[in-house]
DNA sequence: CTCGATCGATTTA
DNA sequence: TTAAATCGA
C-alpha cells in the first residue's frame, strides 16, 4: 500500500502580495499591510520579505515600522462601514484555491492563505506514468525543492540545495520501498501546482510535502519564501532532535508551554523521550497516546475535503476610549457588522447555494467574554440587527441608566454558520450534494456542482421595505427550510428598554469549560476526591488559571464541585461589585457633566449645540433625491430643524428639537424625555443622544436604498432599464455614500 | 429525554 | 487585528 502524501501550500506574505499585484510599483521594496492608521500608524498584519530584512514584524505599529525601516510602504486594509474589510484578500485566496483545484480533488482550505491537499492519488498516477527508472526522471524539474536531511554540499545555498535534491532523487529510485519515491512525486506535483498558481494568479507561495499534515506544515515553513520542502520519514528523528516543539502545529500554545515548563522539553525530541506513564499521569491516556505518536512524527488527521469556510463572520475591537458604552453605539455597530455579514452571506448564497441557519454574537468586556446564538430568519439586515440586539440586550446590566451599556463592550463580533443547502429552486442539484457531503476526501466536491444561475437570485427582495408577515413567508426573503432550534424570545421593540438587571444575576451559573490545553490534562484531582485549592498539585487548569488571573485564590477543604460553585459565586459577586461601581461612577460623572454644561448652556444659549451640518450639510445642499428617499420620519426631522434654523436666522440649530416631548425642569435634574426611547436623557447628553438616533435612522435609510439599488440592477434582465432612472440611482447612491460618512464620524471617533 | 444545540477555551492564520 | 476551526461538557 502506498503511503498517504500530504501537500501544504502557504502563500508568502499574502496580504502584501495581494497589494503588490494591485500596485506593482511597490514590488521589490519593503512593504507591509496595516489596519487603521490613527492609533500609532495602525497595526501591521502582513510584512513582505524585504521589510522583514529590516526587522519589521507583524503586530508592530505602523509608526514603529517607519522608524525601523523609513523606506517601507504601508498599504492600508480597505475600510468599509467604519471597519476593516478583508474581502479583497478572501477573494484572492479563492483564486488560489481555484487553481489548486485543477490539480487535486481533495483540498482543505485551512485559512485565507493556506490549504492542505491530499495528493496520494495524484502521486500514484504519476508513479504509474513515470517508469520506475531514474533515467526517465529529471531532478532539475525540482528546481525549488529542498529535502530535510539531505542538505548537500557546495559553496552556495543553491549548490547545496541542488546536490541535496539530486542525491535524494537517486536514493529514492534505489530504495526498496516506494515511500520516498512517493514524496518525490509529491514534490514534482507541488512544483507544477506552484508554477500554475504563479502564472494564473501572480502570487508566489511555499509548500511542504510529507506523509501527514503536521509534517507537511512544518516542512513548508523551513524554506520560505517561494520555495518548497519535502520531509522524508527517515529524516524525522534527527530533525526532531533539534526542532523546537513550540513551532509545531498544536504545540504553539499553552499545551506546548506546559511541556516546556513542567517537563523541561525544548525540542520535539525531548517530548518523544518522555515515558508514556509520565505523560499519562499528567494528561490522561488519550492525550498521552496522541502526544507520543505526534512527537514521533505520526499524525493521523485526515485532509478534509472542504474548500468553503464553515462560518462567515466579522467583528471589531473597541479599544480604550472606543469601548461601546451606550445602547445606540451598540445598536449602531451591530448594524455595521450585520450589514457586512449579510452582504457576504448573500454573495455566498449565490455562489455556493447554501443558507446559514444561525447567527452567533460574541462580545468581550472587561469582565470576560460571552457568545449567544440565534436563528437567522432571513438574509435581512434590519431583522438580523433587531434580533441580535434583543439577544444582546439581555446581557446589558444597566438599570439606573437605561441608555447606557454596562459593562462596556471591548469587542463585538458576529458569525453566521450552520449552513444548509438553499432549496429555493435557484440552486439546482445542490441538495444532493449536501446530502452526500462529508469530510471525507472520497465524497463529491463542490467543484462538481453546476454553476448557479444568478438571474434567479432576486425574488423576494422587493419586499425589503415592508414588514414581512409569516403568511408571506414563501413570497418573501424568508427561509422556510429546515428546523429552527433557536428562538429569539422577544423582539427588539419589546425588549429595547425593559430590563431590570436582575434576571441575569440569577443566570450566572455556567460551568467553566475547557479548551485544547485544559482538556488534555488528566483530572487526577477528581479521581482522588476532595482537593483543596491551596494544594499545589491541584490539577484543574481552568481553575488555576482563573485564580491567577483574577486573584481569587482562596478557600480550602471543599470538594471539587464546591470549588466550581464557589468560583462562580465569587465571579458573580465580583461582577456585581464592579458593575455597581461602574454605574455609580458613570452616574456621578454624568450628573457632574450635566450640571457643568447646563451652566455654560444658560450663559450662551446655542454655543455647545451640535451643528446639524455635522450630520447633514445645510439643507440647500441635501440632494433632493436623498431627501425623498429618506423615511418620512427623518424628512420631518430635518425640515423641523431647518425651519427652526431659518426662524432663528442662525447658522446653528439644536438637533435636540428632534423627538422632544417634554422639558422637565427641576432644580437639580434637567433632562429631556426622548420619545423614541421613552427615557429621560440628561440635558447635556441629549444632543449626542439624538445624533445617535439620526445616525441609526440614516443607517436604516441607506440600507433600504442600497437594497433597492441591488434589486433595480438585478431586475434589468426582465425589465427594460430606463436610462434616466439608472443614472439617477447611481448619482444618488454616490451621494449617499458621501453623506453616510458624516454620520459615521459620530461613531468612528 | 436524548442527542443536537450551545458556549467557552484554545489554537492558528 | 480580524478572522476561523475544533473540542468537550
Ligand atoms: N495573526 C494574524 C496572522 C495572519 N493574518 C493574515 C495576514 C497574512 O498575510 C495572512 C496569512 O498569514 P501567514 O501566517 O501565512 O503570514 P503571511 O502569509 O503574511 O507570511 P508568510 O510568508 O510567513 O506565510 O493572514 C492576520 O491577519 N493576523
Ligand atoms: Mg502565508
Amino acid at each position: 500500500m502506498n503511503p498517504k502524501i500530504v501537500l501544504l501550500v502557504d502563500m508568502d506574505c499574502f496580504y502584501v502580495q495581494v497589494e503588490e499585484r494591485f500596485n506593482p510599483t511597490i514590488k521589490g521594496k519593503p512593504a507591509a499591510v496595516v489596519q487603521y492608521k490613527n492609533y500609532k500608524g495602525g497595526g501591521i498584519i502582513a510584512v513582505n520579505y524585504e521589510a522583514r530584512a529590516h526587522g519589521v514584524t507583524r503586530s508592530m505599529r505602523g509608526d514603529d515600522a517607519k522608524e525601523q525601516c523609513p523606506d517601507i510602504t504601508l498599504v492600508r486594509v480597505p475600510e468599509e462601514r467604519g471597519k476593516a474589510n478583508l474581502t479583497k484578500y478572501r477573494d484572492c485566496g479563492k483564486e488560489v484555491i481555484d487553481v489548486l483545484c485543477r490539480h487535486c480533488s481533495c483540498i482543505e482550505r485551512a485559512s485565507i492563505d493556506e490549504a492542505y491537499l491530499d495528493i496520494t492519488n495524484e502521486v500514484h498516477k504519476r508513479l504509474e506514468e513515470i517508469q520506475l527508472n531514474e533515467k526517465d526522471f529529471n531532478f532539475e524539474a525540482l528546481s525549488s525543492t529542498y529535502v530535510v536531511g539531505w542538505e548537500g554540499s557546495g559553496q552556495t545555498e543553491e549548490e547545496k540545495r541542488n546536490t541535496g535534491i539530486r542525491d535524494f532523487t537517486r536514493h529514492a529510485f534505489e530504495s526498496t520501498d516506494n515511500q520516498d519515491l512517493c514524496i518525490l512525486m509529491g514534490a514534482l506535483i507541488a512544483e507544477e501546482m506552484r508554477k500554475d498558481v504563479l502564472q494564473t494568479t501572480g502570487f508566489k507561495c511555499s509548500a511542504g510535502v510529507a506523509v501527514n499534515k503536521m509534517l507537511a506544515k512544518l516542512a513548508c515553513g523551513l524554506h520560505k519564501p517561494n520555495r518548497q520542502t519535502i520531509l522524508p520519514v527517515a529524516s524525522i528523528p534527527e530533525f526532531f532532535a533539534s526542532f523546537p516543539l513550540k513551532k509545531v502545529r498544536n504545540l504553539g500554545g499553552k499545551f506546548g508551554r506546559v511541556l516546556m515548563d513542567e517537563f523541561n522539553c525544548k525540542t520535539m525530541g525531548d517530548v518523544a523521550a518522555l515515558s508514556f506513564p509520565t505523560l499519562e499521569k499528567r494528561f490522561g491516556s488519550e492525550t498521552a497516546t496522541w502526544l507520543q505518536r505526534y512527537a514521533n512524527g505520526i499524525d493521523d488527521e485526515d485532509v478534509s475535503n472542504r474548500r468553503l469556510p464553515k462560518s462567515i463572520g466579522c467583528g471589531k475591537n473597541f479599544n480604550g476610549p472606543e469601548a461601546l458604552t451606550t445602547k445606540p453605539k451598540v445598536l449602531y455597530w451591530l448594524g455595521q457588522l450585520v450589514e457586512e455579514v449579510v452582504e457576504r452571506l448573500t454573495k455566498d448564497r449565490q455562489d455556493n447555494g447554501r443558507i446559514a441557519q444561525t447567527m452567533t454574537i460574541h462580545a468581550y468586556t472587561d469582565e470576560g467574554s460571552f457568545s449567544r446564538a440565534l436563528p437567522i430568519r432571513a438574509y435581512d439586515a434590519d431583522k438580523i440587527q433587531k434580533d441580535c440586539f434583543s439577544v444582546l440586550q439581555k446581557e446589558n446590566r444597566t438599570s439606573s441608566e437605561p441608555e447606557l451599556w454596562i459593562p462596556p463592550l471591548k469587542n463585538l463580533s458576529l458569525s453566521a454558520g450552520k449552513f444548509q443547502p438553499d432549496e429555493s429552486k435557484k440552486s439546482g442539484r445542490i441538495d444532493s450534494f449536501f446530502k452526500r457531503m462529508s469530510n471525507n476526501k472520497n465524497e463529491v466536491s463542490l467543484q462538481a456542482l453546476p454553476p448557479n444561475n444568478p438571474t434567479l437570485e432576486t425574488s423576494g427582495l422587493e419586499t425589503e421595505n415592508s414588514d414581512i408577515e409569516f403568511d408571506d413567508i414563501d413570497e418573501a426573503d424568508e427561509f422556510t427550510q429546515g428546523t429552527c432550534p433557536l428562538e429569539v424570545d422577544s423582539v427588539f421593540e419589546k425588549v429595547d428598554i425593559s430590563n431590570d438587571g436582575k434576571e441575569r444575576l440569577e443566570k450566572v451559573e455556567s460551568k467553566p469549560s475547557k479548551g485544547f490545553f485544559a482538556r488534555k490534562l488528566e483530572h487526577k484531582a477528581l479521581e482522588e476526591g476532595p482537593t483543596t485549592s491551596n494544594d499545589p498539585t491541584f490539577k484543574d487548569v481552568n481553575l488555576q488559571e482563573k485564580r491567577l488571573e483574577e486573584g481569587l485564590f482562596s478557600g480550602s477543604g471543599s470538594s471539587f464541585k464546591d470549588h466550581i460553585e464557589s468560583e462562580n459565586s465569587e465571579r458573580t459577586f465580583s461582577k456585581k461589585l464592579k458593575d455597581n461601581d461602574n454605574a455609580l461612577a458613570l452616574a456621578k460623572e454624568t450628573g457632574a457633566k450635566a450640571l457643568y454644561s447646563l451652566k455654560s448652556k444658560i450663559e450662551s444659549e446655542v454655543d455647545d449645540l451640535v451643528d446639524i451640518s455635522e450630520i447633514f450639510p445645510p439643507n440647500s445642499k441635501i440632494d433632493p433625491e436623498l431627501m425623498e428617499s429618506l423615511p418620512v420620519e427623518i424628512r420631518v426631522k430635518l425640515n423641523n430643524a431647518e425651519t427652526l434654523n431659518k426662524a432663528k436666522g442662525a447658522g446653528k440649530t439644536a438637533v435636540s428639537t428632534i423627538g422632544i416631548n417634554k422639558f422637565i425642569s427641576k432644580a437639580d435634574n434637567f433632562s429631556f424625555l426622548c420619545n423614541k426611547c421613552n427615557v429621560n436623557i440628561p440635558l447635556v447628553e441629549f444632543d449626542e443622544h439624538n445624533d445617535f438616533h439620526i445616525a441609526l435612522d440614516l443607517q436604516k435609510a441607506l440600507r433600504s436604498e442600497t437594497s433597492s439599488v441591488i434589486l433595480g440592477s438585478a431586475n434589468k434582465r426582465s425589465t427594460e432599464p430606463k436610462e434616466k432612472g439608472r443614472k439617477r440611482k447611481t448619482d444618488q447612491n454616490t451621494d449617499k455614500l458621501i453623506k453616510s460618512r458624516r454620520i459615521d464620524e459620530f461613531f468612528h471617533k
